[in-house]
DNA sequence: ATACAACTTAAAGTTAACTTTAACTCAAGT
DNA sequence: ACTTGAGTTAAAGTTAACTTTAAGTTGTAT
């Protein structure tokens, strides 16, 4: 089975210039060059963009998973660096979740806050306190 | 109680560049430049502080948090605005969590197969596959 | 033959949120 | 008087991850 540029981007919802993109910085390797001119994608390829995202949701930068893939050739030998790079971002993934949670926090108190002020205005009747949230 | 750039760059662990940046915006308003001089901050600017730190939190844009402080110096007329702002930017923190926790997922599992990689490198035993973690 | 859609390239431009730089200003201590 | 340290400014630079642009190429339909 092999793709156009414009299979991959409606698959991924990636423009093609990002696609094009990650092949220019190294992230999708082998890309056949039909004719030296279009560019045609087999499934190794749907592989590596499906990792691309899945590390991409984990904040993995993009010279990271670079890195990830490099290493992934040679898993036994580089099993250990790869775990220590899956390590440590699990606990930036981790901080990440914690703070946005925190944050999410903060917004839904303003709902709360902001409903009851939106409540006060339309009923006429005296405006909330931060203590009625 | 009044308080020196360094007295605020200590307490929210930002750089002085990054509260001048945030004044030269606009997210810090009325700063009192001693002798027209040094800035002099007081508690509405630690208040300010730490409502910004809470809506970057929330992943809300720089931009976005000052039109909020805008709308708030009169909430009864803008209620609405800020409370359609607060629950647009509720989905997008939720659906970003959503992101990060499949991330970390993904993170995860790696990090399963590659402790089993690991152990089967060290110990000399067959590789394990997919099916495994 | 010609037009058109769907590609291609290299290079420059974009965005947000800072950060750095270079040259300057005070107030306080020696 | 001089040095030091903490602060100031405007303007330019940085970073990641794209995106846009301008000019060119190719296969297919008319």
């Amino acid at each position: 089975m092999t793709y156009s540029i414009t299979d991959l981007s409606k698959k991924f919802d990636l423009p093609a210039s990002t696609i094009r993109y990650y092949e220019k910085i190294g992230l999708l390797e082998n890309v056949e060059h039909a004719n030296s001119y279009r560019r045609v994608y087999n499934d190794s390829h749907i592989d590596r963009l499906n990792a691309i995202e899945c590390f991409k949701k984990a904040l993995l930068p993009l010279d990271e998973i670079k890195r990830f893939f490099t290493y992934e050739k040679n898993m036994k030998a580089n099993s250990e660096k790869i775990l220590e790079m899956m390590k440590k971002q699990e606990v930036k993934t981790i901080e990440s979740m914690e703070a946005l949670q925190s944050g999410l926090d903060h917004l839904q108190k303003k709902i709360r806050f902001y409903t009851l002020v939106n409540e006060a205005v339309k009923n006429n009747t005296p405006m909330p306190s931060w203590n009625d949230v």
